[in-house]
DNA sequence: CAAATTTCAGTTAAACTGATATCC
DNA sequence: CGGATATCAGTTGAACTGAAATTT
């Protein structure tokens, strides 16, 4: 039954009482926040939506900056290739590529060898662009990991890595 | 310049060569890798990907966890309680709370002393239910978190707490 | 011909917007 | 009345599905 529940007349079991300032945001349920996949969930999703937020002001969405890093850490890709690297969808890969090279951040050409592959190449402009989303995504990541100190954030670093690694679709 | 790209005839600058098994996954870009945001929204999509994945197979959803978890952790909610600690949109707490409803996993009722406000309150059922669900997310967790061992996962979390109780509308 | 690659058209679930009815 | 609450209808972007067209 409901035996557990706070006693009825209980002077308000939540977060900081309100400051006459905005409605009080109450505490997070602790039946959650003991889950570490959904401080990570939550967390990851932050990261996520800010970073997503300051590409949207560029017309860009994280999948362009994660082909043009792809572009300048490996050199030039088939379509299909950015598709296994990324796992993106190929199909949506598709519509990535033809944006990117609107706007002039990636050139595309029939592979010569097997016409049915298309390669891509970032551009100069690419690169430029590249160097400017990643300083984005630094201040991002500084304003995420503000509470926490440079060895905290290293070894932070080191258990998500480890993590990531394993995860199925990595190695 | 095109300066830094990998030698055109390099052997194959890959992860793991072909094990004549499937396709190989190429590796992540190291620009996107470096940053622990890239991490924490990879691991964290993978974890929520997961245990949405079980719940699916019950014809529930993330926001049925985290409503019966407020619910047990907390007593009984008006709806716009629920919104404001889940950080939900009002127009999709009422789906959830409909679909919990008819489910029989809550009540709802017309609070007498606020006409307007809707009171939710956890069923027997829905503790059961929240008790099966708890146990799958412990699961799921347990094979995310597979590469780290007890020691590291209680830094991981304590971590992820900091970072998750600075973000804006969490205190 | 079977399989691979790219592309297009459509679907689905998630998050959000806007409008409305009701009540304080 | 203005403001709050719940609900409904519709929009948007992300991820996926299915089916082409082309080439190997």
């Amino acid at each position: 039954m409901a035996s557990e529940e706070p006693a009825p007349d209980a002077p308000a079991p939540d977060g900081p009482s309100p400051d006459r300032a905005g409605p009080p945001v109450p505490a997070t349920p602790p039946t959650l926040l003991e889950f570490s996949t959904y401080l990570l969930s939550r967390t990851g999703k932050a990261a996520r939506g800010r970073l997503a937020e300051r590409l949207a002001r560029r017309g860009l969405r994280l999948w362009d900056l994660a082909v043009l890093a792809a572009l300048a850490d490996f050199g030039p890709h088939a379509q299909r290739d950015l598709v296994r690297r990324l796992r993106v969808d190929a199909s949506d890969m598709a519509k990535v590529a033809d944006h990117l090279a609107v706007a002039g951040y990636v050139e595309r050409a029939r592979d010569a060898a097997d016409r049915r592959r298309v390669s891509v190449t970032i551009t100069e402009a690419g690169r430029v662009l590249l160097a400017e989303l990643h300083e984005e995504a630094l201040e991002v990541q500084d304003e995420v990991l503000a509470p926490l100190d440079a060895a905290e954030r290293r070894v932070l670093h080191e258990l998500l890595g480890r993590i990531h690694a394993e995860l199925p679709g990595s190695p």
